[in-house]
Parts: C-alpha cells; sequence; structure tokens
DNA sequence: CCAACTACTATGTATTGCTATATATCTTGC
DNA sequence: GCAAGATATATAGCAATACATAGTAGTTGG
C-alpha cells in the first residue's frame, strides 16, 4: 500500500537529484573523450534514471557550459550523414569537473556521518 | 584569473546539487534519533555547504516530509524554554531514505563509469 | 519525395531556497 | 506584574533555476 506512495516520493526526489547531478555527469562525460549532441542523448538515454532524457534538456546546458567556457565546439564534416558538433572539455572544464566531484565527496562524507543518537 | 569564474559556476552548480541532496540529509540526520527543528538548524549550519541554512528552509521541508508520512510530529514540555516540536522516523520514512541512499549510490557508480574514449 | 540524423529553441510547469514576518512560550530584570 | 529578549515554530511571497514538452530547421541518403 506504501509502495506507490513511495515511488511517487522517490520521483519528485530523484527529479531534484538529477538537477545538479546531470551538469556533472555530463562533464565527466565529456572529458572522457568529445562527444556530440546527438550522440549523448542517445547514451544516457540508456543510464539509469534518464530514460526520458530529451535534446532540449541535453542543448541548453551544453550551450551553458560553452558560454562558460567550461568546453569548446567544432563542427566536424563527416564522411556521411549531415555534420555534427563535437564538443571537446577545456582545462577550466577539467578542474571544475574536479571541483565538483570533490563537493560531491564532501557531501557523501556528511551524509555517512551518523551523528550520536541524542537520547533524551 | 579563471579562479573567479569557477567559483561563480561551482556557487549555481552546489546550490542546485543541495537540492536534492539536503532532504536525504534531513531524513538521514533524523532516522540517526528524533529532534527538533531549530536544533537541526543550528547543528546543519556548521555542515559544510550549509552555513547559510535558515529556519525558512527548513520548516517547509519538514512540514511535507511529515505530509507525505516520512516522519511523525510530536510537541514535548521542556523543563525550560518554549516546547518543542520533536519529528521521528516512520517505517516508510526509513524505507524512503533507504532508496534515496540507493539512488545516490547508483549515480556516484555512473559517474565513476568512465565510458571507453572514443577515437575517431 | 521521404525518412533518419543532427542541432537548436520556445514555452510552460514545478520546485527550491531565501527573506521577512507573525506567533507563542519562557526567562530575566525591575 | 510587566517589558524585553531568547527560544522555537510557522507561513507568505519572491527570484532563480531546471526539466519536460513540443516544435523548428537543415542535411544526407535511398
Amino acid at each position: 500500500m506504501t509502495g506507490t506512495e513511495m515511488e511517487d516520493i522517490l520521483d519528485r526526489w530523484s527529479s531534484q537529484a538529477r538537477k545538479g547531478y546531470f551538469e556533472m555527469l555530463l562533464l565527466a562525460r565529456l572529458n572522457a573523450g568529445r562527444a556530440y549532441g546527438y550522440q549523448i542523448v542517445a547514451a544516457l538515454k540508456q543510464a539509469p534514471g534518464f530514460e526520458n532524457l530529451a535534446e532540449g534538456t541535453v542543448y541548453p546546458v551544453l550551450t551553458r557550459m560553452k558560454k562558460d567556457g567550461l568546453v569548446t565546439a567544432e563542427w566536424v564534416a563527416e564522411d556521411t550523414g549531415p555534420p555534427r558538433k563535437y564538443y571537446t572539455v577545456t582545462e577550466l572544464g577539467a578542474r571544475t569537473l574536479d571541483a565538483m566531484q570533490g563537493i560531491w565527496r564532501r557531501m557523501d562524507e556528511v551524509l555517512l556521518a551518523q551523528p550520536a543518537k541524542e537520547t533524551s
């Protein structure tokens, strides 16, 4: 009976939790090798929790990251099919990713630090 | 030169990352032992990243968690000072926290799973 | 021409966190 | 007994942000 309730709560929660996480994930993905938008969307759709990821979600983030100088973009003509816009992480992007992961780790530590039970 | 830029980016980012995290942290804190709102605010203000935490942030979350059945609340008259409202995690709350932490872990794994570099 | 691929944008909705304020209780000083 | 301050809970309103939906537009290949 409470199973469905919990799913509703988790849906709302994970939607919020994804917000900060997604940008870091995207940056990490690009840090592992340059990629183009359509490719990223297709790949992430298979990751758990991102089944409904749409292009309208990814491209604005890519644009913002480029504006912030975290990535650079480059059009590449392909032998087959339309040209693709490849994104590559900059040095600032790599350092920023590193800092994000550091904050993420620290959050983990605070979460795991179980404070002593207060016995009234 | 890029140091300040990066801080701006990280500020915006961590503000988003906190959103989902905070609710889980609050639930974890209560899971370690019942507590009242003012106490939680005072304690969390000392945690890294929550220096500016305000009551107006915590109480709405507590109210929502109570409405969702994750916690119960109980007024307790104190020997000294005004009465306090203690929050206790319910069984649903404990299970929900467990599920949240599972999702959090899975996010971690996806983040750490470095996909093989695509060599064009 | 049509279908698939690729990039992008506009808009609506939901949510958060912060500020400010209101209310009630207890303690202290006088 | 009363005013002032500390403790404690709560809510309304605001600005900022992200996500999802849906739609546009261009290119290539059959």
